[in-house]
DNA sequence: ACCATTTGAGACATTAGTGTCTCATTTATT
DNA sequence: AATAAATGAGACACTAATGTCTCAAATGGT
């Protein structure tokens, strides 16, 4: 994707990527100087390793999505229980927050990043249908309207604990709570 | 905002305003010359009524926000049950999903705008304290939350009748099962 | 049909960002 | 300490968009 004639060091590249992903997910605008500065790295360092602006956004988008669907995979197992799924998924992302805003504004179409959003989607359905056969949600429910509020909550939680009206357990328990019985009850 | 020495001509203002929101929902980023060509009108016509860019996009998001509390002081009354006033809103405003997206990326600090939000806002949290009242809510959840998935509601079903897998009744009756009662039952 | 005024088209200067290149300096490795 | 390679700094050309201006043509009101 990128080095031919110049390897990269290991310290340089993190450095740039995070930034990247700090910046980007600040200002899905920022320049290409703001986000050498921010990492503390020469311009011509950046173009070096990333060809184009593109090349690094999508880099970033795989790496964010990646790093998702490891941090979900960690927290889950298959057999489990669909509702601690769900639990464990809102566990694990919601702190990510913060890191992959971005991916919803900026749709690049590079395969390996359709790639990660085809694991993801493949991920949801599943816990759908499963929440579904366990009697969690209810079978007239189209499941692109379960999995769009799926979604939503992550985005909500995490917001709810950047604004600091919730830590990072309630948050969880009320994205679950929400999504299943709805804000008319009281929990025990 | 614009005109000292030209007057503009209504259906020129029409065609700028239309095109303007219809192009940067479709694209934050549209440009000026893409804005003038989709109003078919000069780029020059355009400078000469909005000085700047943002000048543009503060007027129609002004237009667009007035747009929608217009909408939802026309279809809700005061005295009327906190749950309807819900339904009606969402009915309101959900077919005007694809005219304020654009307003949740560009936040512009113009003063006439936040006004707008204020409005909304303060909408909003009445409704949430009548459902609290009415039963609806339970007391527990922060009103804050409560606004979120209010918002992402309205945005989740704009979504679904735009891709077509709800109509707008499907739509304005699934958002608000969605918020009070959740997932889980079924309708009677 | 006349006249005032808006509009369209294009030229122009300006700015901001991208991407390329070179060369001196720093950094790792041995 | 020596060497090979990566980095930083800056110059450069190029592109795209913004905003200004001028003048001829179209438009609307009377």
């Amino acid at each position: 994707m990128s080095a031919k004639k110049h390897a990269i060091r290991p310290a340089t590249l993190e450095a740039i990527v995070e930034a990247a992903i700090r910046l980007l997910n600040a200002n899905a605008g920022a320049t290409m100087s703001e986000i050498a500065a921010q990492a503390g790295v020469g311009r011509a360092t950046l173009h070096r390793h990333f060809r184009t602006r593109d090349d690094l956004i999508s880099t970033i988008g795989v790496r964010c999505i990646e790093e998702m669907n490891a941090a979900v995979r960690a927290e889950t197992t298959v057999g489990q229980p669909a509702v601690d799924r769900l639990r464990a998924m809102f566990r694990a992302v919601i702190p990510l927050g913060d890191r992959y805003n971005f991916l919803g504004a900026d749709y690049t179409d590079d395969p390996t990043l359709s790639q990660g959003y085809g694991t993801q989607l493949r991920w949801a359905k599943t816990l759908v249908e499963d929440l579904k056969e366990q009697g969690h949600v209810a079978r007239d429910i189209p499941s692109r309207w379960v999995v769009a509020q799926i979604d939503q909550l992550v985005w909500s939680a995490w917001n709810a604990t950047a604004e600091g009206y919730l830590n990072a357990d309630e948050a969880t328990e009320l994205a679950v709570r929400t999504l299943i019985d709805g804000l008319r009850w009281e929990r025990p």
